[in-house]
DNA sequence: TTACGATGTGGACTGTCGGTCCGTTTGGTG
DNA sequence: CACCAAACGGACCGACAGTCCACATCGTAA
């Protein structure tokens, strides 16, 4: 029964590293300009420990997405209308696609960061198959499209963060213009 | 007016290079399992010429990638009806998408590797917006969307070879498959 | 309070890889 | 054949992800 309790330096350094890595993309333009290094020196902490607790580079980017994304996915799974659960899935759809471009709006580096994901694809990052498995119930609920299953993954694809970074970076569109374009296409793909 | 003729080692080289490099991206698994050295090494070639006629890694693969893109592009630039010009936009832009989406089929590790793409997203390659400006102008033509440009942008997501990639080797679906609901998707959109 | 061992720490070290540099070779030209 | 620009190749460099292990620290039980 005697569990030992979780050390305090290990929780404190943790988040200092969690911290450190946020502010370390945020900053710099690409995501792979960031060295392991420099996050462990920013965050104060050795290379070791840094590699201890979050096994390899994209555990570390990982863990702080999932950390920066807990309030959306909160907001989704248990929050109220149109995002959360209850919703008419006809509206549900495109507040869902709305909230998730919103997220890599406000976190663009973040976003492109775990999308670049070294070696393995998006898609087989946990927080992909989520999305899409919200997106692709609501479809089916809604039964407007063919084949739900693949209609999410093409609408999930419409607000890939490298896609987003580029509308907003080099065509130069605001956050609102592309939430206008992008809900006019879900509607139409909703038909 | 004395040119002096190019070399015809450069050009053996050249092409060397070229067979190696798609060669060893056909054979891994990941695009980052294959370094410059190995390539170089396959086209019996050293690594300084390798870099003096491509520049760096990305300039290889998108070498690699034009050379064996070159037949779509034909295809579509001046090729016969329903892919080339001259053909119903409503009609072309399925075209379009089918054709790429064949190409990335049958180029698989290729296309990965260039969206892979070391630095620098996708869009930043000259032949995404070769095949953005071809889909827009398309689209526009069939007048069925309310904003070309961004439709075509996110009709091109859904081709994405990662997600390709993943609906082949991860959900398992077959080229057929994949095709036929890329089909009844774009048909969705174009209403 | 203290002694002890599990847990955590840090930074030196390693292997790999992209990219550069430069002395040497080679193919075309006159 | 002599010449030289173009092409070559591989030793070399700096950076970086990831490993390893001697050492420090926290929580516990006596």
């Amino acid at each position: 029964m005697t569990e030992r309790k979780a050390r305090a330096d290990a929780a404190r350094n943790r988040e200092a590293v969690l911290a450190a890595a946020d502010e370390l993309f945020a900053r710099s333009d690409s995501p792979r300009g960031v060295s392991m290094e420099q996050v462990a020196a920013v965050a104060g902490v050795g290379k070791g420990t840094l590699f201890r607790r979050f096994g390899d580079r994209n555990g570390l980017i990982r863990a702080v997405f999932t950390a920066r994304s807990e309030a959306v996915r909160a907001a989704v799974e248990s929050g109220p209308p149109p995002l959360g659960p209850g919703t008419p899935a006809r509206d549900r759809v495109p507040a869902l696609l709305d909230a998730l471009l919103g997220f890599k709006l406000d976190n663009r580096h973040l976003s492109v960061a775990l999308e670049d994901a070294g070696s393995g694809s998006p898609y087989e990052a946990e927080h992909y198959g989520w999305w899409h498995g919200v997106v692709r119930d609501a479809l089916a609920e809604a039964a407007t499209v063919p084949d739900p299953a693949f209609a999410a993954h093409a609408l999930l694809a419409a607000v890939r963060a490298d896609l987003v970074e580029h509308l907003a970076a080099v065509e130069g569109l605001s956050g609102e213009e592309i939430r206008g374009r992008l809900g006019e296409y879900v509607g139409k793909v909703l038909g």
